[in-house]
DNA sequence: TGGGGTCCT
DNA sequence: AGGACCC
């Protein structure tokens, strides 16, 4: 492809270490060294022009409008999009009465009272639109080997580069259709000669142009392949795609288009919303004078807060400032940051390598590649925030809760027939529901791209605690999974974060437990259950060196201080293909043999359950089957089968009949041996919620390695 | 002061 | 496992 391109252009070689004058730093020192090899050394100033073509594509105020295709009479309102306490994102009607984006809820109801609030804790009908626009895109550009990132879920970059230049060079072979001064862009590959669209042949772009003289100043004729006409001819596919997202989605956006991805970003939030920029430079002075426009490094996208705050040390220690508080102090301008941090100074503070990438930002260089979103993400979790939540019982309450919405996603995204996410296709109805005056959940079926036909729906509306407002809320209807339908990925690994009251963020993982794959014979409950007894495992086991001794829970995390302030879980390390049986069973499985897992798969719960009770736990031991859960299970299943004809509608009743998880109180051994199995290995008993983690840590905070062989006395320290 | 994600060390 | 970045 490189050397395709090359050829139509005016390659030129550029040496990285030239001075970076004219238009040759536009270029990315990577893209400088793939095309040195192609011809002999230019004049510095007159190098290759930079050969990408990026577009950044930004959804305007994405929950906002997301919310008003759910519900229509959230049009032309002040609109707040909340998570907690924090407003996520706002309206421009909002904007207008002097609400802003990230302020407190009580902050932007004071300033405006009339805000409407939406609750947007629950990301689903977000994640649903925004994998929806991914998709769309991906389908335009994908069959050009276009590339669509994803960046949270109301960004993209597109990297349009053989797109467009494989339609430049059907253009020079006479392959194009033109009319009348006019050539057609034909945007699918032969299977649809209709899809496309229409630009004219004068060169001039669609939308805004940054530098503001910059393209009154390049009339000179050029051939169409100069990177300046593939950039303007980029903004009218940009306006395509654009189109397209309004058009079959119904959702506006703002675009930058760009040589590289760090200005298309920035050039995209120029002009908001519902309008594009393009950076048409003329030399790399174009871009040090727009980007020394940006009075806060911050704008630059890799320039976060740590960076910034450590350039900020930096730069008071030698100017003898105070090194201030992180949000009180002013912005670092762009250009003082250029003039007082050259690279050596950049790569003392930060490394060589994100030295020279942050070194090269300052500059507008980047080399960073739009990196194609997969199909199935690295990780699926999700959190919640609390106000220090403690005590076992609450947390494991918590915990359910939580490993049944993970349960709910991992089944709603990692299952399908094969092709992914079908359920999904552009024009396809959206099944979510709405609560209605009584709180009741209704079916709303979702027709895109039919804003204001709905007729005046309200949403239910919901007191919020010490304000006396309203907040509306929405949820995805809940969908069967199909006979067909199987897992396309199997994450292998769990992971628990939580933040304590003050401090940062902890984490620990573990082995998935991998009877929450069985979809077909374990219902959601049991597996969730399974999950959540895992992670109040890795909760209660506390890391390395903590909690020695007695088997001594780290039982500040539950019960001292000021409890926990967010709960996090994570499934991650996504497999293509099912793993096999860990033998966490068989680790407690008094007759030991791998085949104890297999026949565990085998017993039927339900028989198991009829035996009279001694034979019951004899059995149950052989099979590793703690009895007290699957009793619990199997018995909350059956009443609720009976009285609501089995359909889990009422989420918040879906646990109100389930026994809480035991009691882990290790003063109380008898409480513990009740509901427990003893290791084969070390004979020690654990909790349900221990075995699984067990195998590595048979003694809090002493790894399973120091142990040795241990036998039952040696092991048995609770 | 949210509910997510990615990559690097 | 943590820390940085992104939204």
């Amino acid at each position: 492809m490189t050397t395709k391109r090359s050829r139509s252009l005016s390659s030129a070689a550029a040496d990285s270490n030239a001075p970076q004058n004219g238009i040759a730093s536009l270029l990315s020192p990577k893209a400088q060294g793939k095309r040195r090899v192609t011809t002999s050394s230019p004049p510095p100033h007159v190098g290759a022009p930079p050969n990408r073509l990026i577009i950044a594509i930004d959804l305007d105020s994405f929950y906002v409008s997301a919310s008003r295709l759910l519900d229509p009479s959230l049009i032309g309102q002040p609109v707040g999009v909340k998570q907690k306490g924090l407003l996520a994102t706002c309206s421009y009607e909002a904007r207008a009465l002097g609400v802003r984006k990230l302020s407190t809820v009580r902050d932007a109801l004071r300033r405006c009272p009339a805000l409407i609030l939406v609750d947007g804790e629950d990301l689903t009908w977000y994640r649903r639109l925004s994998a929806k626009v991914w998709r769309l895109v991906r389908g335009v550009v994908g069959p050009w080997d276009g590339k669509v990132e994803k960046l949270g879920l109301d960004e993209l970059f597109v990297d349009v580069t053989e797109m467009v230049d494989a339609h430049i060079r059907g253009r020079e072979e006479g392959k194009t259709r033109e009319d009348a001064g006019r050539v057609f862009f034909q945007v699918a590959p032969d299977s649809e000669p209709e899809a496309g669209f229409w630009y004219d042949t004068l060169g001039k772009p669609i939308g805004h142009v940054l530098p503001l003289d910059s393209h009154a100043s390049s009339s000179e004729d050029t051939p169409s392949s100069t990177y300046r006409s593939r950039l303007i001819l980029t903004t009218h596919l940009a306006l395509h795609l654009r189109n397209l997202i309004h058009s079959q989605i119904g959702l506006t956006t703002s675009a930058g288009i760009a040589h590289n991805k760090v200005l298309a970003k920035l050039v995209s939030s120029r002009h908001k919303p519902a309008k594009q920029t393009l950076f048409l430079p003329r030399s790399a002075e174009d871009v040090v004078r727009f980007l020394d426009d940006e009075a806060d490094v911050r704008a630059i996208m890799g320039f976060g807060g740590a960076i910034v705050s450590k350039m900020r040390e930096s730069l008071g220690a030698t100017s003898s400032e105070a090194a201030a508080n992180d949000d009180a102090s002013p912005p670092l301008s762009v250009s003082l940051a250029r003039k007082a941090f050259p690279l050596a100074h950049l790569t003392t503070l930060f490394g060589p390598r994100l030295g020279i990438r942050l070194h090269g930002l300052l500059r507008g260089l980047d080399d960073e590649e739009v990196a194609p979103t997969p199909l199935y993400p690295l990780q699926i979790s999700i959190e919640d925030t609390y106000r220090g939540l403690k005590g076992q019982e609450v947390v494991a309450e918590q915990m359910r809760l939580l490993a049944a919405s993970l349960l709910r996603r991992l089944e709603g995204e990692l299952m399908g027939s094969g092709a992914g996410m079908l359920s999904s296709e552009p024009g396809k109805a959206e099944q979510m529901e709405k609560q209605d005056d009584r709180g009741k959940w209704q079916r709303h079926d979702m027709p895109l791209f039919l804003p204001g036909e709905q007729g005046n729906i309200t949403g239910k509306e919901a007191p919020i605690s010490d304000q006396k407002v309203i907040v509306r809320c929405y949820r995805e209807r809940e969908s069967d999974p199909s006979e067909s339908s199987t897992w396309q990925r199997y994450p292998l690994t769990v992971r628990l974060s939580i933040r304590h009251g003050w401090g940062k963020r902890t984490s620990r993982s573990t082995a998935m437990p991998l009877d929450i794959f069985d979809v077909r014979t374990l219902s959601r409950r049991e597996r969730a259950e399974r999950l959540a007894g895992v992670l109040m495992g890795l909760l209660l086991r506390g890391g390395p060196g903590q909690g020695q001794g007695q088997g001594q829970i780290s039982g500040e995390a539950l019960l001292g201080g000021e409890g926990l302030n967010l709960i996090n879980i994570a499934a991650l390390n996504l497999a293509t293909r099912r793993p096999a049986a860990q033998p966490l069973r068989t680790f407690f499985d008094a007759g030991g043999g791998g085949a104890a897992r297999q026949k565990r798969d085998s017993v039927d719960m339900e028989t198991l359950l009829q035996l009279p009770e001694d034979i019951r736990r004899e059995v149950a031991a052989q099979y590793g089957i703690v009895l007290e859960e699957q009793e619990a299970v199997v018995g909350a299943e059956q009443e609720s089968r009976l009285d609501t004809g089995c359909e889990e509608d009422e989420d918040d009743a879906l646990w109100d009949d389930l026994p809480p998880i035991p009691a882990m109180d290790p003063s109380s051994p008898a409480n513990i041996a009740s509901s427990s199995l003893v290791c084969s290995h070390c004979g020690v008993a654990e909790a349900p919620w221990l075995q699984h983690d067990h195998a590595r840590w048979p003694i809090y905070g002493v790894p399973a390695v120091l142990l040795g062989s241990a036998t039952a006395s040696e092991g048995s320290g609770a």
